[in-house]
DNA sequence: CCGATACTGCCAGAATATGACAGCATGAGC
DNA sequence: GCTCATGCTGTCATATTCTGGCAGTATCGG
C-alpha cells in the first residue's frame, strides 16, 4: 500500500472510533510501526486534519473528511463556486459559514493566476431579500434530521390555527421563498410538510424516532407523487 | 522540492502554455529528467488530469485545476453537496452536468461508510418546475461573459416591444424565477439588465468589448445602489 | 509516585524515486 | 518511404525518502 493510501485509511480508521484511540492501536490497524504512525499523524495534521492527541488518552478526529487530490474542469469549478455562493446567501448561518469556508479553502490552494478567476466569477446569486422571519434555528432542524430525532413544534397552519405536534423530521426542502420540513406527524399519523417560517417553537426531544429517515423519505416521495396536489412533488 | 509539490507545479506550468509544450521543455522547467517527467505525466493522468500528448507535438492540458488534498468538516461537505444540487437542478445543462460530475467525483473518493451520508443527505432542492422558456442557450451567455465578448441580442422588453441591441455582458444573476444578464447596452449607453427568457435571439460577435468585466461589475453595483429602484440592488 | 500515552531524535536498512541510456511508436513534412 | 520531433517503455544503478527500532522526554490522571 502506498503512503498516501495509508494516510487515507488512517483517517478512515480514526473516524470509525468515536472515542480516543491510542497510537499503538492505530499503528496495528494500519499495519505500521508506532514511530511511523506518529509521523503519519503529523503529516495529516500538516494537511489540515483536525486530529487531537492527549497524553494518556489517545487520538481523536473531529468530524470531517479528507478529500484526496481531485481534478476539476473549469465548468466544474464554476459550478462549485456558484453552488457555494447560493448556499452562502440562501441558507441558515451555520451552513452559510461552512460554504464560505469551502470557498476560502479552495481559493487558498488555487495557483495565484487563477484566484481572480474564482473570486471574480461573474455568476451571481442575490442575497435573499424578502426573507420570511424564522423564529426557530434552521441548524437545529438539520441536526434533528441528521440524528433522526423526534421534535415537538408549535405550528401555525395555512388557516392561521396554531397546533402542537410531535413530528419525525426527515428532510428539509429549499424552495425559492420558503423552506419546508418534511416529516411524519404523530398527530395526523401521516406525512406533513411544515414551512419553517410558520414554526413558532421547537424542542428536539433528544431521542430517535423508530424509523430510518431514508425509508421515510422514500415513502414520502411515493405519497407525494400519488396525490399530485402538492407542489413538493418534484422536490 | 517534494514530489507532490513538483506535480502541482507541473500542472501549473502546463496551464500557463496554451499551445502544446514538449516534454523536454517541461522537464527543464520543473528541474527533472525527461524520463521522470514522463513518469510524472503518467501519475497526473492516473489522478484524472486531462493531459493529452501527441507524438511530434507535445503535451497540452485541457482547462482544469488539480485540487490538492483538502480537509472538509461535516458542515462543509453538506454545504458542498447542497450547493451542487442546487446548481444541478437550477442552471443550464452544461453547468448542471458539471455539478453532477462534482458530486460524482467527491462520492468516488469518499470512504464507503460515508457514501450513504452524501447520497442520502436530506437537504433537498426542488427541480425548477415552472421554468420560463428560454430561447437562447445560457452556456453561450456564460461563455461570452467569460471572454468579455460583445453580443447582439433581440430583446422583448417589459412593454412587449422587441428591439435589437449590442450589449457587453459581464454578469449573470440567478434569481428565484428568472435569470438576468447584466450588461452595458450600447444603444442606451448605460447599464441594462436583461431577463434571459425575453432574449429572442443572440449572436456572440466573437470580439472583445473595450472594458474589463470586473470593472463593469463594480460600476454597475454602484449604479444599482444609487437609484435603488431595482430589485437587483442586492445581487 | 506510577502507568499510559503523546511526541522527538537518531540511525541503519527497506522501499521508492530518479536519471541515464537504449529502444520502439507515431504523426507531419518532404 | 525517409527523416525528424516527439511520445512512451524497459532496465538498472544510484539517490532520496520512508520506515522501524530504540532511547529518551513530556504530560495527564490517579
Amino acid at each position: 500500500m502506498s503512503r498516501s493510501e495509508r494516510l487515507l485509511e488512517l483517517i478512515q480508521t480514526l473516524r470509525r472510533y468515536r472515542r480516543p484511540v491510542s497510537g499503538q492501536r492505530l499503528a496495528e490497524e494500519t499495519g505500521v510501526s508506532l514511530r511511523t504512525l506518529y509521523r503519519d499523524i503529523a503529516t495529516l495534521q500538516a494537511q489540515g486534519a483536525d486530529i487531537e492527541g492527549e497524553p494518556g488518552m489517545g487520538y481523536i478526529l473531529k468530524p470531517g473528511f479528507l478529500l484526496p487530490p481531485l481534478m476539476f474542469s473549469e465548468d466544474e469549478i464554476e459550478a462549485l463556486v456558484l453552488g457555494s455562493r447560493w448556499v452562502a446567501n440562501r441558507t441558515d448561518s451555520d451552513l452559510s459559514r461552512a460554504a464560505a469556508n469551502v470557498l476560502a479553502k479552495i481559493a487558498a490552494v488555487l495557483p495565484d493566476d487563477l484566484k481572480p478567476k474564482l473570486e471574480g466569477s461573474n455568476l451571481l446569486v442575490p442575497r435573499a431579500f424578502s426573507e420570511l422571519e424564522e423564529v426557530v434555528d434552521l441548524s437545529l432542524i438539520r441536526k434533528a434530521i441528521r440524528n433522526e430525532h423526534i421534535v415537538e413544534i408549535g405550528y401555525i397552519d395555512a388557516a392561521g390555527v396554531e397546533t402542537e405536534r410531535r413530528i419525525w423530521p426527515f428532510a428539509l426542502g429549499f424552495y425559492d421563498r420558503v423552506r419546508v420540513v418534511a416529516a411524519w406527524c404523530e398527530m395526523r399519523s401521516d406525512f406533513r410538510n411544515f414551512r419553517t417560517d410558520r414554526i413558532q417553537r421547537m424542542e428536539p426531544q433528544g431521542k430517535r424516532y423508530p424509523r430510518r429517515k431514508a425509508e421515510l423519505l422514500k415513502s414520502w416521495r411515493i405519497a407525494e407523487g400519488r396525490d399530485g396536489s402538492s407542489d413538493t412533488a418534484n422536490i
